[in-house]
DNA sequence: CTGATTATGGATCATTCAGTCCATATTCAG
DNA sequence: CTGAATATGGACTGAATGATCCATAATCAG
């Protein structure tokens, strides 16, 4: 057979050992199958949808991650990561008010309707996947202490529970707009409750 | 075959007209099939659940509720009209705070972990089908329109901001409750939002 | 009773699913 | 070069899926 295969390897892999190197950037993979679990859930998505959109044969797939399950939560954890560091970077870059430019980037009223993969998680899988529901929880407990120390800096303790009510506003605005809420209505009730619920 | 089929008619349908009458009642069929989506989501629930839940064969199910996406969709509406009754009950029969009283029905603070169907269908479907979306948009500004109404019963208009906060705050709870947040720090976190969400 | 009409049970169907297998290809160590 | 080791393509598998079909049962109108 023809084939063309990239005569030496390839951009992020490691130094090969002895058997025939992988023809394929595992993160580039992982990243790709993250947002099919991302726009289509957990039980939406197949095997072919997968390893279609990672361009993988199937014994490459579980080769390389295992079984779809297995590959979910890699790729969810990968996501929340990511969310996760972004969020701390938004915080901390921000000269002006860190709240409302993280309220902003949960929210997103202007991105997409995918919403959070996390949160997409939980409400798919929590309740049956103790796995799940515990990455879950990890991730909105960070999401509420990134909150606590934008509020108060100094105490973040003292400020748990209003943090928390941040939290929850904003992954509540993300089933409104999935919902099909105007993103200008959205945005309108997050500044009311920014100015509201400012102490 | 033995059968010992009912002699007469059955519960609640309605008066036969020719033919073999129905041996179930449509409505607690329905009822079921609620419960069974509202516990594992629409992808998740396989006919063989349904049925065996209803109780019935798979002529009868086809035979009165169409397909697996048409009864869904019938039991998502049933879902929604029950829960905006029950809402408005709730904020009309209480004398003290009708918000806080909402904000407690809604979270459900010491309730199960199935969270809302709506929100769940919301999270689950509504990006590819509009017709959940569409449900899920009218549930979510049902919702909206009582707690408006308990703000500010003379005029609920001015106040809509601020009745969709707590609505985004209500629905946030959701995810933090299946997430396996602790109950009682979600009460808290309520009614720290609730007392400084006031105006 | 007879015939029309509707419901029921259960076999059946084509499709899709996640996962396996094997022959072949590509690399490294010696 | 030889042989061990790993990757790849793609056919294949058994189970589960949503949905249909048909023979039979139960009812009503006449």
């Amino acid at each position: 057979m023809s084939h063309a295969t990239s005569s030496k390897s390839l951009p992020g892999n490691k130094a090969p050992g002895p058997g025939r190197p992988r023809n394929f950037d595992e993160a580039a993979a992982l990243q790709t199958a993250m947002c099919v679990f991302w726009q289509k859930g957990f039980e939406a998505t197949s095997l072919d949808d997968l390893t279609a959109a990672m361009g993988l044969s199937r014994s490459s797939f579980y080769g390389a991650f295992g079984d779809k399950q297995t590959l979910f939560l890699r790729a969810v954890e990968h996501y929340s990561k990511n969310a996760i560091r972004t969020l701390k970077e938004i915080a901390e870059a921000t000269d002006g008010d860190a709240v409302e430019a993280m309220m902003e980037a949960i929210s997103d009223p202007h991105g997409g309707s995918r919403g959070c993969l996390l949160v997409n998680c939980i409400t798919e899988l929590a309740p049956h996947d103790t796995r799940v529901a515990e990455l879950g929880r990890r991730h909105l407990e960070s999401i509420e202490e990134i909150f606590a120390k934008a509020l108060d800096p100094q105490d973040p303790g003292a400020v748990r529970d209003r943090a928390r009510a941040y939290t929850s506003l904003a992954i509540g605005t993300l089933a409104l707009r999935k919902a099909g809420i105007p993103a200008d209505r959205i945005a309108d009730t997050l500044k009311q409750a920014k100015t509201v619920l400012s102490p």
